[in-house]
DNA sequence: ATGACAGTAACGGGGCGTGAAAGTCT
DNA sequence: AAGACTTTCACGCCCCGTTACTGTCA
């Protein structure tokens, strides 16, 4: 029996992050924690791992990040469950309304980029269609809509006042 | 020595809200809480009252407000002082969110009715200075600068898709 | 001299992590 | 039969609110 000796080796696996995977005895060493206090969060409501048909607990990845989430804000900061809890709760609040401001940052943008391109649309369409043309009399309308760059130069301007 | 009987009268009184006016006894009493507990949450950073020159604490009306909002969480929740302390900070930051995400809702308004009226206005401009004049034949650029209603239907939409 | 302030220190109840005991399933 | 899961319960540490003691000032 001169077996070869035993290699380790490294495997790769894909899997879901919300996909239960581990038992509670690896989801507790994984995060670094107590099993027993695995089932204390999740009598808590601050876990809620995935269950096995025989009914035993499995924690998927998010999970335990989330885990080593509340242990490090436990063992480091020092809180208690019910602070856990609504901290929890407001750093998801946190998190839905940075990604609001992100859209809405966008959109303000769109709409002032739209703005300016829609009003040198119109310009470029009318000099088009019109040319040859004289230069239009100083103080007409048209003469105002030969250039309408002034008047996004005002707008801007408008709108920084009230900002910031 | 018939004295008259005492009259509770009622007084009001302007002050501002982050005038140092209450010691510690009033203070205490007016959040629901032993004054020493007060000395405490300012050893740890809670809370910052005003001192007069003689050395004693003066709380102001903020620091009321706030010392009431403390005990909500401790008494009420639970939470320890680590939680507290958290817990603030991010209150604060959400605060701080909600009035930007107002402000940016309050310009991706303006820029967008602004865009509209600048678009009628360039229409109005237009029918005035060349009226009278025969229906544009269709497809032309001309045909579409009359109306501009459609173009910004157009562009409502394509903002609406990546939105929400 | 009384009373409210200041600070430091000790008691005590409750939260929570850990460990043990007992049952079930493979 | 061994081992890992399940639940329930008890021990013990530590946080923190309260109380008590002492000193200072008006």
């Amino acid at each position: 029996m001169a077996s070869t000796p035993l290699r380790r080796t490294v495997t790769r696996v894909e899997v879901a992050t919300d996909r239960g995977v581990f038992m509670i005895s690896v989801a507790a060493e994984l995060a670094h924690m107590h099993p027993q206090t695995l089932r204390t969060y999740e009598a808590r409501g601050l876990i809620a791992p995935k269950r096995s048909p025989k009914g035993t607990r499995l924690y998927s990845h998010q999970d335990v990040e989330r885990l080593r989430h509340i242990q490090q804000m436990t063992a480091e900061l020092g809180l208690n469950l019910a602070g856990v809890q609504r901290v929890l709760d407001l750093e998801d609040e946190v998190h839905g309304m940075n990604a609001r401001i992100e859209k809405l940052e966008a959109r303000a943008r769109d709409a002032e980029t739209e703005l300016a391109e829609r009003l040198e649309e119109v310009r470029r369409s009318f000099r088009a269609e019109l040319v040859p043309f004289s230069k239009p009399r100083p103080g007409t309308e048209l003469a105002r809509l030969a250039d309408v760059r002034p008047a996004l130069r005002a707008n801007r301007q408008r709108r920084g006042r009230s900002e910031r």
